[in-house]
This record gives structure tokens, sequence and C-alpha cells, in this order.
DNA sequence: TGGGAACTGGACGGTACGGTACCCGAACAA
DNA sequence: TTGTTCGGGTACCGTACCGTCCAGTTCCCA
């Protein structure tokens, strides 16, 4: 294990963090107390306040910990085979494995403890967004680009196609996740809408 | 003023819930105390708990009782002249009362609440979905199945192209406002989505 | 192996909150 | 005036939680 190769100190505060994003997942923020978190880690309290000043930097730290996570996500949509014939195959596949990921329990869970406390942190919502998901359609955005360099699309703002992209793709699912506080879709949903929001895609854009 | 035709009785309980509207959408279910909407709403706390039994009781009253503003938002999307030459113009106009009605802090504010608690009150949030957005899309559907029908627009499923109208064009300012606490777009920035958001659905749907 | 930093466990102060009990004063009847 | 009822406000109770303190222990590393 990669526990062992670190000295205690290092040891404890990952298994803090990895304690209190499960119980901040699970409970909300105002329903997580520090002490639920000490005893998941199997550590004092004086230890988790050793590590972080206060709750609300523990949380910020978990928040901001989960963004590294999107270089899959930006591998994922960096390139798109430029082939005429398949292009809609190619979209529909990135689709798939867009909507698969982002369509996850624990990232819509995420979700929406970022949103509930955006009231409070309004900083630690807005980062966690820039370095998330606007970083993916940053890249999304130059990938559309260079198929429409090469004809393939016709674009004038490729962000904002794609935004559209995923608008087309994530607002059925996303919302009644964020309000039925789980993920209500199927995989057949999921396979719908993937073939339905790029087909809408490629309607407005080809 | 209608107060004075009501009894004390139901004017006490028309500002309670006013007063728990005002402070819940403020600072948030569990940031809000009993004492805060008593104060407020001029009120004695023995008087709340005599008009709703606990405090999960008074807050699924203010959610629910903000269903019924959506008849307007109904009304708005229930009906599209059917002239071909001017079906973008139409569409348009529709867009963006459409963005500037569901833009509205108070609206979003609303939304970020219910997202917040919906793991404690899920069925909470799956009614104020149900008797809320779904029903505008449900009758957006419909005119767009006439519009069908009129050989205006070429639709299989009427209410996925509902959802994808709404998610052309409320999936970014929506997304900016949840994530940030409060709505971050410009007046030109809903002008933009509009127009853009239609543009797109046209090609993907005419 | 020894010295020192890091950790433990518990207790505690201060505070805030949900919900309840009790008291007070007004209105009304006799 | 006296008695009674009723609604509203204040004080209160129990609880939960954040953050701190302390005395004793464990673990790392030189």
């Amino acid at each position: 294990m990669a526990d062992t190769a670190q000295g205690r100190s290092a040891r404890k505060h990952q298994a803090i963090v990895t304690a209190a994003t499960e119980v901040f997942m699970a409970k909300g923020y105002p329903g997580t107390s520090m002490d639920d978190i000490a005893k998941l880690a199997a550590v004092s309290k004086q230890t988790v306040y050793k590590h972080f000043t206060d709750k609300e930097k523990l949380f910020s730290e978990v928040v901001l910990s989960t963004t590294d996570r999107v270089d899959a996500m930006i591998d994922l949509v960096a390139d798109i085979p430029a082939e005429a014939d398949t292009l809609e195959e190619n979209l529909t596949r990135l689709a798939h494995r867009f909507l698969s990921t982002l369509t996850q329990p624990q990232v819509l869970q995420l979700r929406r403890l970022i949103i509930a406390n955006a009231d409070i942190f309004p900083e630690l919502g807005a980062a966690w967004y820039e370095r998330g998901f606007e970083r993916v359609l940053a890249t999304l955005a130059t990938t559309f680009q260079r198929l429409a360099d090469r004809g393939l699309l016709r674009i004038d703002d490729p962000l904002l196609a794609a935004n559209h992209f995923s608008g087309l793709l994530l607002w059925i699912p996303v919302n009644q996740a964020m309000f039925h506080g789980a993920p209500q879709h199927t995989q057949a949903d999921l396979d719908r809408y993937a073939t339905a929001g790029v087909h809408a895609f490629l309607g407005a854009y080809r």
C-alpha cells in the first residue's frame, strides 16, 4: 500500500480527508460533525484540528481535492477522430462516456453538496466550477473548433457549442437527480439521451 | 386589504408563511431558526407551533406554496402562433420570456433551496419538480406537437424536444447561478443564450 | 535506542437551536 | 367586582456541536 510509504502524519492527513469526504457527501456540511469525521477516520479530534484549522477549511480541502479527477474527463474530450463518415458515431461514443461519467452517483452527490453550500462558500463553488467543468468545456470547445476547421461542423462560438452539447445531454438526468436526491435514470435512459442529444447537436451544428 | 377580510388566525398563518419563505430563502433550511421566523413574522414562537407542528412541516408548506405561480409560466408556453414565416421570431420571443422568468434571483434561490435539501426531503423535491417544471415541459411538448402537426417542426418525441429546448436555453445560466450562489449573467448574456439556443433548436428540429 | 514530535481520549466552555411549560393580561359573563 | 377562559409571550430544558485544553501514550527517525 501507498500508506506505508508515507510518514504517520501524511497518513493521518489522508485518512481524515477520505473520511471527511464520505461523511460530507452522505450528510451534508451542516449535518456533519467533526466528531463524526474523527471517529470514521479513527483519529482523535485534536488531530483533525491540527491538520485543518477549522471545519470550513476542511470542507474546502475536501471539495477542491476532487477537481484533479477531471483530468481523465479532459483526455476524453480532447480529441475526436476527424472522419466525416463516422462523425455521428464518434460523437455518440463520446456522449455515452460523457454521460456515464457525469451521472455517477458520486459525481451528482458532490455536485449537490457544492450547490447546497454555495451561498455560504460562494468562492468555493465558483472555484470548483472553474477548475472542473469549465476546463472540460474549454477543451471540448477546442475539439469542436478543430472539427469546424476541417469543415465537419459549422460553428461560430465553440464554447457556446460545447455548452449546448453538454446541455442537450445532461439537462434531463442532472435535473432529475438534483431534485430527487439520487439518480433516477436507467442505462436505457442514458442511451436515449446520448443518441437523441447527439442527433439534435448535429442537426444544429453540421 | 385582503388581510382584514380574514380572521386573525388566518392572517397570522399567512404572516408566518411569508416570513418563513423569506428567511428560508436567505439562510437555507438548517441556517434558519424558528425564532428567526417568529421574530420576522411578529408572532410568538408558540403561535408558529400552533399553526405548524414542526419545522419540517413548515418548510414543506413554504415550498409547495410556491408551485401555484407556475400557472403564468404554463400560459406562456401554451401556444405559439403557427406561422412559418415568423416561427423563429416567435420562438425567440418565447425564449426571452422563458429565460427572464426562470433566471430571476428568487426562482434560482428557491431552486437552490430545494436542491440543497433534496436528500433530507426527497419527496418534497420530487413533488416540486413535478408540480412545477414538469408541468411546464408537458405543456411545451404539446405546443411543439401542434407545430409538428402543421409541418413546422419535425419531432419524434415532443417531451424530449421540450427538454432539449429548455436545456439549450437554461443550462448555462442555471449552472452558473447554482455554483456561484447568485446569478452571474447580464441581460446581454440572456439575449445571446435565447437567440443562439433557438437557432440551435431550429437547426435540430426543423 | 532514546528523544521529541505527533497522537489519543476525554472532558469542558460556550453557544445555538428545537420544542415545551408556564405565566400574564385581555375579554367577557354574571 | 369577581370569576373564567383563551391566546400570546417569556423562560426554560435537553441536546448537539465547535473548538480547546491537558495528561498520558505511541510512533518515527536520527
